[in-house]
DNA sequence: TTGTTTAAAAGAATATAATTCTTTTACGAG
DNA sequence: CTCGTAAAAGAATTATATTCTTTTAAACAA
């Protein structure tokens, strides 16, 4: 079981990640090699965990979710068990994209793509603060956004 | 040409931002249809752009990205042609997922994937802070994170 | 050097799914 | 009603994924 990517293998993955219904025999052509390779180094980067999922990514703007907003929360209280509650609760809203712990001036940082100014407003009234515990709330309102990849640099890893 | 997403059309983008590899006949049969009706829906949206693009989600802590980094920078010199220059080069970078222009206590946002706390100071240090005009730069060091998806909730447009 | 083993790649054959085409159904307008 | 339209169903075809067998290349021991 080798555990280590090669430079086809990143290459692989680089395409996948820029387009996954790319056909192996698109991708063979490419990389100069045939399809069975390239097949079955996909399933083993599958299969060993390298690649999680398959997704569509939707254009948010043209569905009517206009609005991406993070927000920075402190917590009052920390109790271990208290903690786990309010990110369970967290992490169950719909609206709520990326909820990560974070050190630095937050407990918490909150990404969320809602449909507008109103709905991020709800979201806060009638979800966020009715939470216990909870301290202060700085919101970070995405005015526009230049960059939104999950694409990932596996030039580093090489 | 009609502009407005039924319920089939969601319930579609739903299971494809999932599991974009789902075959037109298991989600066919999922929502109790043939597949040309799906199929045909399917290629709609990707035609009418509500599909941006298929892409493979990788597990990034296993290839070795194990550090996910926020980023608010304020600057100090606003005038519209820096601006874009800087927005320029901050997209350039490959461990730069994302860029937000945000309203709040900073100019910009930025989230960072990169492999441990010493990629992440090399890139503070030899490109960040090489950028001119920079004002205040604070970073949200992500310990751990419970939720991180681009699974957006269509049921609010619904 | 030569023979042997192993892993990867190539090539061919098959199975599965995507895609296209034709027919049928459901529904609204006149 | 019945005509026209759009969506869905069903059948036929094409393209791709997947499997299987053969070949090549590299690593190593004799």
């Amino acid at each position: 079981m080798s555990n280590t990517l090669d430079k086809i293998d990143t290459q692989i993955l680089d395409i996948l990640q820029t387009d996954s219904n790319r056909t192996t025999k698109s991708i063979a052509t490419e990389l100069g090699m045939t399809t069975s390779p390239i097949f079955e180094r996909i399933k083993k980067l599958e299969k060993e965990g390298y690649i999680k999922k398959y997704v569509a990514v939707l254009d948010n703007k043209k569905i009517g979710l206009k609005l991406t907003v993070f927000i920075g929360i402190t917590l009052q209280g920390h109790t271990r068990s208290y903690l786990e509650k309010f990110v369970k609760e967290i992490n169950n809203f719909p609206e709520v994209v990326e909820c990560h712990r974070v050190s630095g001036n937050f407990d918490y940082l909150l990404k969320l793509v809602v449909e507008d100014i109103e709905a991020y407003e709800t979201f806060i009234i009638t979800k966020l603060t009715l939470l216990p515990y909870l301290g202060n709330v700085q919101s970070l309102i995405a005015l526009s956004t230049s960059k939104e990849t999950n694409k990932i640099d596996l030039s580093a890893v090489l």
